[in-house]
DNA sequence: TAATCAAATGTTAGCGCTACCATTACTTTT
DNA sequence: AAAAGTAATGGTAGCGCTAACATTTGATTA
């Protein structure tokens, strides 16, 4: 059996809320007593049951944690973000991850604020009725990320619709005028859908068509690959790509460079997050560059700032993005 | 206040006790008990409270892992592979990352353990000795992903020095003379070392020198390209060049294509991993393949087959490799 | 119908810790 | 030297749940 606080108590000869102070606020116990506990606690070889301690001060130092995807390195990067911010102070990450069922959000919400957690981020603004208003009723902070809008805590993120009319105007402007949109299951990603209404915005005001190709599986270069086959084949005179995100348009570009295709004569691609790799393929792709580890910190910043009791109000961040103009538009 | 299991129960008209079982052993409870309680929890809003029902049973249902990188697309898939597996029965995944640093490897499992996970997932099988002694003195399991070895617990994994061997292998018999191995920060990452070692071996069977270039910065694309420059500049003559990982390697692979420099006839170029990149780069990269969600997927399951009750006895799990040669070397 | 037994439900006692208040030890002040 | 104050430590109760055993209910059998 583990030891546990009273054993030490016994040991150093002093009583188990000492002990209690010695790990939780040192500069309450003398140093001489402090001593003599910690080499107890050495000696005994306790380990802190974090379940009781939480248990019995309603407080976890347990940060839940909710992303759609961990396959997708944006979410990674937000992550690492929320990471490097939190661990820092004491606290632990409690991960879920809903591969993008609004369901499995609901029930990972449940869960975890089952956790005491001391506070939730979660992905994106949208979920379901269940979930939205358990959220509502649960009294910790919410960061909801990603994503601009109408939230129920405090939010970070950047405007999907708005970097969707971005590039949009950026093709317009350097003359495409048969530009397609492409995605991979964009009805499971809603940020995806949102900056391709920004895009169709900017389209339709310039008296262009706006067509959709949605591909049916999730993300990536082999997905970007196909995508660009099928729009060579069933939309031959198609002068621009955008694509929903960079995995797809690399995807499409390192596919473009093995086949012969001329980026961006034959055909010009975009894509959206700024991942490293966009930066690296021949020629460099034009994208829009999130700054999404910055979403992570600012996130955590936000959260922690409210637990040491400073009181900061709701509200929203706007950690903005960059089109990055390269050689393939 | 939240309420409690108690609150439901009277809501219900019956004990706490059979509220738990409802939630812990449904089948136990009479049917229309049972939607009596589930229309209570409905009702009163109630939410589990994970920490006292933990603290009462002493198991948590936590699966604690700890990685050395988020930055790694590699942990990724292995925290992918845990995930789907552990989620689906019903675990949670507390996340810790040493960032390559075995005092806070050390200091994650000291915390993680106070959580009584129900088993603990670790990468790698080097721990400070305070960390060894911890580990070896805690009752529940341990699974060491990644590397093969003298392991604590149950074991998954690849042998990276024969990985390092079967490359240097491949490049010997392709004719390759001058062959340099190039890492990131090799000193932190043990299974890069690993496979250093592997290659250096057959190398001098083969008697040829065996350099070795150690890049300052982790292994991105960036780093892969200055890789690249550094030994075209120092190392004139080098005739390949085998990267401790497919990132470094498909870095300097697209540098070489911007630079105008032939792959694999100015120099070749191998990696290690197996990523998608790889296969999608122009001309394909020679690396191995790794099955890294396989890791993920098989440790999950030999723990939760522990869990369940079956009498399986620690050993070990070698996932093996495969050398995937492609244009460029 | 009584005896028997399994299924369903309840009672009690803690899990290991911390909040809250009480007490004791040690300073400082006048 | 007594009073007053502060710092350090302790006692008690309870966080919300479940394990272990106890009891009740209802079905089955002789």
């Amino acid at each position: 059996m583990q030891p546990t606080l009273s054993d030490v108590a016994k040991e150093a000869g002093v009583s188990a809320i000492t002990v209690s102070r010695v790990l939780n606020a040192p500069e309450q116990v003398r140093p001489a007593t402090r001593a003599r506990i910690e080499s107890a606690i050495d000696k005994v070889g306790y380990v802190r049951n974090m379940l009781a301690g939480s248990l019995a001060s309603a407080s976890s130092r347990v940060i839940a944690a909710i992303v759609p995807s961990l396959s997708n390195v944006v979410f990674i990067e937000v992550i690492n973000g929320l990471q490097s911010e939190f661990e820092r102070h004491g606290y632990q990450i409690l991960l879920g991850n809903t591969d993008y069922d609004l369901e499995r959000e609901c029930q990972l919400v449940r869960t975890f604020l089952g956790w005491s957690p001391s506070a939730l981020v979660i992905t994106g603004l949208r979920h379901s009725d269940a979930c939205q208003r358990i959220l509502q009723q649960w009294e910790g902070p919410i960061v909801e990320i990603m994503e601009l809008g109408d939230a129920i805590g405090f939010n970070v993120g950047l405007d999907h619709t708005e970097a969707g009319r971005c590039m949009a105007r950026h093709l317009v402007q350097r003359g495409y005028r048969r530009i397609i949109y492409v995605a991979a299951q964009i009805e499971r990603d809603y940020r995806a859908e949102l900056r391709y209404r920004g895009h169709r915005e900017v389209l339709q005001a310039a008296g262009l068509e706006a067509p959709l190709l949605d591909m049916d599986q999730l993300g990536q270069f082999e997905t970007g690959a196909r995508a660009l086959d099928q729009v060579l084949a069933r939309h031959p005179n198609t002068d621009a790509i955008h694509f929903a995100n960079d995995d797809l348009a690399s995807g499409a570009l390192l596919h473009a460079n093995r086949q012969g295709i001329r980026v961006p004569e034959d055909i010009a691609i975009a894509g959206f997050n700024g991942l490293p790799i966009g930066q690296h393929v021949t020629p460099r792709l034009t994208t829009i560059v999130s700054p999404r580890e910055v979403i992570g910190q600012m996130a955590a910043r936000e959260v922690i700032a409210r637990l040491e009791g400073e009181q900061t109000l709701y509200s929203s961040h706007d950690v903005g993005f960059t089109l990055s103009v390269g050689e393939s538009t």
